[in-house]
DNA sequence: ATCCTCCCCTAC
DNA sequence: TAAGGTAGGGGAGGAT
């Protein structure tokens, strides 16, 4: 939806007065000065490496540049560094990757030879260590083996977990992430002795602590007394090194930074400067138009101009505008937070999976929400402000249309609101106190503020940097002093205040956290859940936003209350399946939500609509350039690729005039068109190459691109190790066995050698897919089986998917080459399986057409023989099939060794038409029938949120997260197509809230169709009386038929008390300016009626203030109702 | 029916 | 000047 429509925070109209500023305004844009990131990024040593890496984001890692040979270095600069990273992620289990760069051998990487395996929840989160470790040549391991592990990492971990990880870790160091972080920034590998973890230290691992602490006494001692954090460690880390504690690493990382990285006879970066310069010609060659033109405006525009801060002025722009944009900020602190299932832990396994599900006893969730965040972090340094109102945004510009990030409460007084612009702010607030952004600060805050709730609490859900839900059922029987000292703890650590809400669900207790702010916390007993949610405004509701709102604003619907007349079946009609639900349930404070520790990872992009303009197409390109690298970056960090690239484009809608905000995409017109390729990807070139061809395809004019963003789905795990490692695992073990036996496997499986012949397996695919990259960045057409070259793939022939599993049809299909290569695969047996296949056909017994099978259906090679992009291959087919036979084996296995996953298995799994049975031959000895999900888009989430965590993370790890073997179609004409569908708002009149409106009013039929009598004889009455519109009428004739009416046969219930109570109100609404006297006759009656009736009773006793209270306001005074006996 | 694509909506 | 991102949920409608 365009930016510039009605829902926006922002007017249009005000931009009048320009008052002067108050007294304190003028600190902090003139003392301080605004240099918001590109400082701090760079500070090293904060103490948990706070401030670097945070983000997959080349954006926050570097300063903007000014002239552009500083600007090449940095793009060389990155270009190694992701290169790096390339490097160590594909000689993971093979050391072939590292020929590729073998010229630079000091390119290794600080963490060279070290392997880490995370545990638990640590700042910064896995993700971002594993991203960390990768870059710098280092390993992560999603499981720990004693084979491969050399650290392990972990922060925090309760007592409780302490015991196991000190009984499995033997030997091996524990360290903090700071040791990864501050190696970094030291740009060496520190000893890791100072980071051990103190909380692990028993009498075997205390000697070293003895003699880590003894050898650097003094100093020590002499910090210890200023509480140091990372300058203390990097001076034990002198004294260790220089002590010879551990041979370093030598820092080699600085000598080509420093100068002449364009020199270096680096492939990929000679590739990639020449790539630039051809961009760069191109751009600046243009047309003839197009080059006078950019003379012209660049000499016309003085500072002031368009192109100083579009995607005209920067080539930087990109770069630079993530460094400072709040919401990417926002957008990408939610994942630091938030655990990703692929996390799996060992202790996870340990732990007992009984942790009985608390079925009868009442859940307490807690939600815990920083007040006011951006302000209160910035605010912490001048008290004096903290009664003032004070705002956080990039200028303080009193006319401009900066927007305000965060307001404190004293100047949400003044109606201020996040979104809003600063001048609208400065009308309505004109002695608005406005500082600039401290993103460092923020994320350091945030940071503390996890470790506290983690301290806490095992069972916690990240919702953004400030906020978070603690599922407090099992580990306290007072929430509400539970939160207390998490609030009093946050508040002593920070120095910033947050508010909670306790209730019994995630609902009730963000709605709590709305009363508790500021600086406060509330609880809402179950008993009151009705009462509370009863009185809210739709919009109150999380998930009922502007066009919501007005839906059922459209409808007369504008609170709880009435939302609860509409009965479910309608709601779903009107607003579909599951909207409809959220509806019904949430307007009654019912929430089936649980809280989710851990989250799956659905897509990786980046979008920027602001101060995107371009003159020509090459500059789009250049623009698309730009963000394929950093989507690339961030796929790489976050160690996925993916299979189907979107394009996003914003186009100016026609006749939109420039827009109202400074550099923004105004009212725009926005398509978006994605491509799915065989083999997911994270590199760069393919990226821009997709990409451009989907810019292409749109047919936009340059001129009109307002903002372009770039998103990739099907992801799949960047480590084909992954499940090698976990089916190596689970072949190990053998016979069938309980779920504790497992437990204990889990505990010592690490010592356990895998069978030889898999172990062949992750060195293989991975030189096929190192060939397979290699082939594409040298812009080569995709290799194709054949070439591909090694029989490798007979070798493979343990993970080949079982005969039975094919697709008769789609085999016949493939190429006859292919079909000869395949036969080889299986030893020949193919051709007999065909050849049995057709004789069955013979006989009218067709098995494997008639029985519908999903896994056949998965291992389908869709073999698209039209036009196929460059970077479509056949090769992946035969991986797909692989892989979706890892699938089997894995979700197979659980079922086959953990009886209780068979009963999980059948708990939750839905599938969808015709159960796939599932034939299993095989190599591995595998001779069973079993059901089987195809991936866990087939399971029904909320089961899988009650399951024990333990299983949960069983499930999410070895289930594949994502179907894999969908067909893959390339960019064929279809998935292509642009689609110009209307989404225009779907006019119903399947109900109406309007009781008063409609020819026989429409609280005729609400009341026809209750099962209250009273309400139908009223309804009954209003027909007999010739469909008087006057209520009091009806009142008259109900009043004489009260005695066959009321008391005896009185039957109702809540929902017709409230629907009379609307019906009530509206009728005020409609009369109270009109018909005073009308409403004082209806009122008379009905209190009359109350003394025969309790439904009156109730009824207009909740509606009388009502009553009371809109009369009130139009004339002043209240009614005398009470002498009416 | 179910999947997929192209949207829209929501929250921070 | 100013930095309107990110990602999940879900609906409509076409393809299968
Ligand atoms: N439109 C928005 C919404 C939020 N934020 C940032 C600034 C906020 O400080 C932070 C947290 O968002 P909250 O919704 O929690 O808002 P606050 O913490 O500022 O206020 P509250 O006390 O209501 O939680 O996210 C933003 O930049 N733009
Ligand atoms: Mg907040
Ligand atoms: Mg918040």
């Amino acid at each position: 939806m365009s930016f510039e429509s009605s829902r926006s925070k922002n007017s249009a109209a005000s931009s009048g007065a320009s008052r002067k500023r108050g007294r304190l305004s003028a600190s902090p844009w003139s003392g301080r000065g605004r240099k918001p990131r590109a400082e701090s990024a760079r500070t090293p040593g904060a103490s948990s490496g706070v401030s670097d890496h945070a983000s997959p984001s080349f954006s926050t890692r570097r300063a903007p540049f000014s002239d552009f040979q500083s600007y090449m270095m940095a793009k060389n600069r990155k270009l190694r560094d992701q290169f790096d990273a390339d490097a160590s992620t594909s000689s993971l289990g093979s050391g072939d990757g590292e020929s590729r760069h073998s010229d630079n051998d000091d390119d290794k990487g600080i963490f060279h030879g070290v392997s880490i395996f995370v545990d638990g929840y640590t700042v910064p989160s896995s993700q971002e260590l594993r991203a960390c470790m990768l870059k710098h040549g280092g390993r992560f391991e999603n499981y720990f083996s004693r084979q491969t592990v050399t650290h392990i990492v972990c922060s925090h971990l309760p007592e409780s977990k302490m015991k196991n990880l000190r009984s499995f870790s033997r030997g091996l160091p524990v360290v903090k992430p700071s040791w990864i972080m501050d190696s970094v920034t030291a740009n060496r590998l520190l000893n890791w002795v100072p980071y051990q973890l103190e909380q692990l230290l028993t009498a075997s691992h205390k000697q070293q602590k003895l003699f880590a602490f003894f050898t650097i006494k003094g100093e020590v001692r002499s910090n210890d007394a200023t509480n140091g954090t990372s300058m203390n460690v990097e001076k034990k880390n002198k004294l260790m090194d220089s002590i010879g504690c551990e041979t370093d690493k030598m820092a080699n990382l600085s000598k080509c930074e420093s100068e002449g990285c364009a020199e270096t006879n680096d492939l990929g970066c000679q590739s990639y400067c020449k790539m630039r310069d051809t961009e760069k010609k191109s751009v600046e060659m243009g047309d003839e138009g197009s080059i006078t033109e950019t003379r012209q405006e660049s000499l016309q525009r003085p500072s002031s101009s368009i192109a100083q801060h579009s995607t005209l002025g920067d080539p930087n722009f990109v770069e630079n505008y993530f460094k400072n944009s709040r919401l990417h900020f926002i957008g990408t602190w939610r994942k630091r937070y938030r655990r990703l299932f692929l996390n799996n832990t060992p202790d996870a396994r340990q732990r007992k999976l009984c942790v009985s599900q608390s079925g009868s006893q009442k859940a307490a969730i807690i939600h815990v929400d920083m007040d006011c965040f951006f302000v209160s972090v910035v605010i912490r340094k001048y008290p004096e402000l903290s009664d003032k109102p004070v705002a956080i945004s990039h200028s303080d510009n009193a006319k401009g249309t900066a927007e305000i990030s965060s307001a404190n409460y004293p100047a949400r007084e003044y109606g201020l609101q996040a979104g809003m612009f600063v001048r609208d702010a400065k009308v309505l607030c004109p002695h608005l106190t406005i500082f600039p952004y401290d993103f460092d600060a923020y994320q350091e805050v945030a940071d503390q503020f996890y470790t506290i709730l983690h301290e806490h609490c095992p069972k916690v859900q990240a919702i953004s940097c400030d906020e978070a839900f603690l599922d407090a059922t099992e580990i306290s029987d007072d929430p509400e002093k539970l939160a207390s000292v998490i609030r009093q703890q946050i508040a002593d650590t920070t120095g910033c205040t947050a508010s909670a809400g306790i209730s019994v669900n995630m609902l009730m207790a963000r709605l709590a956290t709305r009363v508790a702010k500021p600086n406060g916390q509330f609880f809402i007993p179950p008993e009151k859940v009705d009462e509370y949610s009863k009185e809210l405004p739709v919009e109150a509701l999380p998930g009922i936003g502007y066009a919501l709102k007005e839906k059922l604003k459209s409808h007369h619907i504008k609170t709880c209350a009435q939302l609860r007349l509409i009965p479910k079946e309608i709601l779903q009609k009107d607003f579909g399946k599951k909207v409809g639900d959220m509806l019904w349930n949430y307007c009654r404070g019912i929430d089936h939500r649980t809280v989710h520790v851990v989250q799956e990872m659905k897509s990786v992009g980046a979008e920027v609509n602001w101060g995107v303009r371009f003159r020509n197409v090459e500059e789009c390109h250049y623009f698309l350039t730009s963000l394929c690298k950093e989507v690339s970056l961030r796929l790489k960090g976050a160690g996925v690729r993916g299979r189907t690239i979107t394009l996003k484009v914003r186009k100016r809608k026609k006749g939109a005039s420039e827009p109202i905000k400074y550099m923004g995409c105004g009212e725009c017109e926005s398509m978006s068109r994605s491509m799915t390729v065989p083999s997911a990807t994270d590199n760069e070139e393919m990226l821009t190459k997709m990409s451009k061809e989907l810019f292409g395809s749109f047919h936009v004019e340059a001129k009109d691109v307002r903002g372009i963003g770039l998103q990739l789905s099907k992801l799949e795990s960047a480590e084909i190790r992954h499940e090698a490692n976990t089916l190596e695992t689970w072949i190990a073990s053998s016979s069938e066995k309980t779920l504790g036996q497992l437990r204990k496997d889990a505990e010592f499986n690490e010592e356990k050698k895998a069978e030889p012949n898999m172990v062949h397996m992750t060195a293989q695919c991975n030189s096929e897919i190192a060939g397979y990259a290699s082939h594409l960045s040298n812009n080569d057409p995709p290799p194709c089986v054949n070439q591909a070259g090694d029989t490798s793939w007979a070798n493979q022939f343990s993970l080949l998917p079982p005969i039975g599993h094919l697709d008769i049809n789609v085999i016949k299909s493939l190429p006859p080459e292919i079909i000869a290569e395949m036969n080889e695969i299986y030893h020949g047996r193919l051709s007999e399986f065909i050849r049995k296949h057709e004789d069955r056909i013979d006989q009218g017994n067709d098995e494997f057409s008639t029985m519908p099978n999903l896994e056949n259906k998965r291992a389908q090679l869709s073999v698209d023989k039209g036009k196929r992009a460059i970077y479509s291959s056949d090769l992946p087919s035969y991986k797909t099939s692989t892989k979706s036979f890892h699938d089997c084996s894995l979700a197979w296995m659980i079922m086959r060794y953990v009886p209780i996953f068979s009963y999980v298995y059948h708990l939750f799994f839905s599938f969808k038409t015709g159960c796939s049975v599932l034939k299993t031959v095989s190599s591995v000895g595998i001779d069973r029938t079993d059901l089987m999900p195809s991936s866990l888009s087939q399971v029904d989430e909320s089961v899988l949120g009650q399951l024990p965590e333990e299983v949960e993370m069983y499930l999410r790890d070895f289930l594949p997260a994502h179907r894999n073997s969908d067909s893959f179609g390339g960019p064929s004409g279809s998935s292509i197509n642009e689609s110009r569908r209307q989404h225009g708002i779907k006019s119903t009149e399947n109900f109406d809230l309007h009781l008063w409106m409609g020819k026989p009013p429409n609280w005729v039929k609400y009341f026809k169709r209750s099962s209250c009598l009273i309400l139908n004889s009223i309804a009954e009455i209003h027909a007999d009386t010739g469909m008087e519109n006057l209520l009091s009428s009806t009142l008259q004739s109900l009043i004489l038929s009260i005695p066959s009416l009321c008391s005896e046969n009185e039957e109702w219930d809540d929902e017709a008390v409230s629907i009379g109570c609307e019906f009530l109100r509206q009728y005020i609404e409609l009369k109270v300016d009109t018909d005073i006297e009308e409403l004082y006759i209806c009122f008379r009656i009905l209190k009359r009626l109350t003394k025969h009736s309790l439904f009156f009773s109730c009824v207009y006793n909740e509606v009388l203030p009502s009553l009371q209270g809109a009369v009130c306001k139009n004339y002043g005074g209240m009614f005398q109702l009470s002498f009416a006996e």
